[in-house]
DNA sequence: CATATCCCCCAAAGCGCTTTGGATTTCCCT
DNA sequence: AGGGAAATCCAAAGCGCTTTGGGGGATATG
């Protein structure tokens, strides 16, 4: 059933058709709801297409998933983010479409993207330092959000991140506070923007409490169980083993509470940890009482707000670009306890 | 840059230019050449939503994500399966949509997808038993595949699936070939059709080897860690605790082995566990030697092909549906062992 | 009653592409 | 040189929608 079909049932003009499903006012209140249910009985909508044709508009936007081509690995946070964008998009009628690239042809895809005129907007995934991406798309004219920042680019643009720096900063200010002073940290991949910037809250609240960076407390990688696992094993095999643990995956922390286990010692007595959490749901961290210590930050509740705050943006191109900083609740679990006493 | 504009610009009809681009053989290899050449530097490419509203063809492939709206929870499986289909996709010329849906308004969205003439095909996710989506379907008229595959529902469809039948009763012989005999089931939620599946192939097993199936040995929850730590917490606890253990899936096996080592035992030794794993990119079971005896078949690798299954479909509508069996390796690592003798 | 004003509605153009049906030119053979 | 076939290219229609620019009929106004 297309607009012509219908319009000829209705014995009416495409147009007066077309403006009474798209709520103009030129048309009657009769009309508009005979043909409104004319629509809904004939399981009537109009081709996604040839409206974009007409209108210039693609009513959609794409999510452009980097794939390291040397760890081929998918972050596994972006099932959670989409899901939280897609429940923005379907209230307002856009579609999202997604593609896979190896960081290679990264530019090649935003190209083709804007000029095959398929989206209306893009959303940037796991900025890196310096990601040569926001300037990239500053060039093409095509609106942007990205989740999390791209140091180093001082132009504005939208962004809505976590603040990575604080809760990390926090995070560790809390273990000092309970007496830890070797604290270790397991962090992500550091040309992610993301890791850099816990690093960076991390150092901090060393420095404010007059404690030294130890590069062998300070580890970073691909954020898996195992990696948590290794790192957490070799450290507390050291002489001057940390007691404390920074971790920035709650994958990792599953590894990272294994070695300490393995060592037949006890989280939270011996070790203790905190985490950052993202709120996968897959991944609950406990089911009431959290088992790890956590700065905690819903990753689908920023994939909601990111969506919106891109939609708003296309809507109103002259609006300076926004920003949104989340703050990550610190949330006591038992895995954190006093520095254990030296004997 | 468009068709339009580039055919002026090169003093060519447009019938000549888009010819030329699309290869067709009324054009001379000259004019051929000079065209893709002129395309090349003004990056011209066509308009999707042209090109499609043209040739009735829409060059999308949907997804549709369904999101229990019980559990909020999206399938961790998702990521990487996404990936392996984009791979397909992108090789193809293809898009990917998505669309996260709760399981309520499912219907609406295929629906909606079809009269908006949206998508080629879709992909189907997550079948339960007797998923109505597949009848759905054939009556849309709407080309589909399924991962996995839906018992209860006769008429033939695409569909790739792990023989998750097979896979679990070859694990669970493997464990009675151990020794075991109090063996258990940890699986995921039974409503969904792979694990019905799972735990048809376990019960076979048990039924061979003349082993009453014990209620209290066999659960089925969302696999998450806490599922998994739970489940084997309370069995281990009981009388008659199980000497192995049958895990649907790695995330959860992190929580039976953190159970069983929080009671002391030692995985592969006093209590044997195989999981199933699907390879995600961000768990890895191990690095080079398995940590879990595992039934391992890579989810990626179902996304590429159910995709490249999917689009011969659309290109040979006359063919007959086309299936996929994938059988699972079972990779033996360390978390099994021969079952402890009784004292 | 004539004129101006709304209210509803319509015909047709245009969005950027593909494709049909021809037109023109070139080439080959006799 | 003349005829037909091949090789190139083009104009125009059409895909399904929106939107511009009217056009009639009902209602209000003087």
């Amino acid at each position: 059933m297309n607009l012509k079909e219908l319009s000829q049932n209705l014995g009416l003009s495409q147009t007066t058709v077309s403006r009474a499903l798209n709520g103009y006012p030129e048309v009657s209140p009769s009309t508009r709801r005979r043909v409104e249910e004319a629509a809904r009985t004939f399981n009537y909508s109009p081709s996604t297409r040839a409206k974009g044709l007409a209108t210039g508009q693609a009513l959609a936007i794409g999510h452009v998933i980097p794939l390291s081509s040397k760890h081929e690995m998918v972050n596994p946070i972006f099932g959670d983010f989409i899901a939280g964008a897609g429940e923005t998009y379907s209230r307002h009628g856009y579609e999202m479409i997604l593609s896979i690239v190896d960081d290679a042809s990264e530019r090649r895809v935003y190209e083709g993207l804007k000029s095959r005129r398929a989206v209306d907007g893009v959303v940037v995934h796991g900025p890196r330092m310096d990601d040569p991406r926001i300037g990239l798309l500053h060039g093409l004219d095509l609106p942007f959000a990205v989740h999390g920042r791209a140091s180093g680019y001082d132009q504005p643009y939208a962004w809505l991140d976590v603040n990575n720096r604080s809760a990390f900063k926090r995070a560790t200010d809390f273990l000092f506070d309970l007496g830890h002073r070797r604290i270790a940290l397991v962090n992500g991949l550091e040309i992610m923007d993301f890791a850099h910037r816990r690093r960076d809250g991390y150092a901090a609240s060393l420095t404010d409490h007059g404690v030294d960076l130890d590069p062998a407390l300070m580890r970073s990688g691909e954020m898996t169980e195992v990696f948590g696992y290794e790192c957490t094993r070799d450290m507390l095999n050291s002489d001057d083993a940390p007691t404390a643990i920074l971790c920035s995956s709650l994958i990792s922390a599953l590894g990272v509470r294994r070695a300490i286990e393995e060592k037949g010692l006890v989280m939270g007595k011996d070790v203790s940890v905190i985490t950052h959490d993202d709120a996968l749901s897959y991944l609950q961290n406990g089911s009431d009482v959290p088992i790890f210590t956590a700065t905690r930050s819903s990753v689908r509740e920023a994939g909601r707000r990111l969506a919106e705050m891109l939609l708003t943006a296309i809507a109103n191109p002259a609006m300076p670009p926004q920003t949104q900083l989340l703050e990550a609740e610190l949330m006591v679990g038992s895995s954190t306890g006093p520095a254990p006493r030296k004997d």
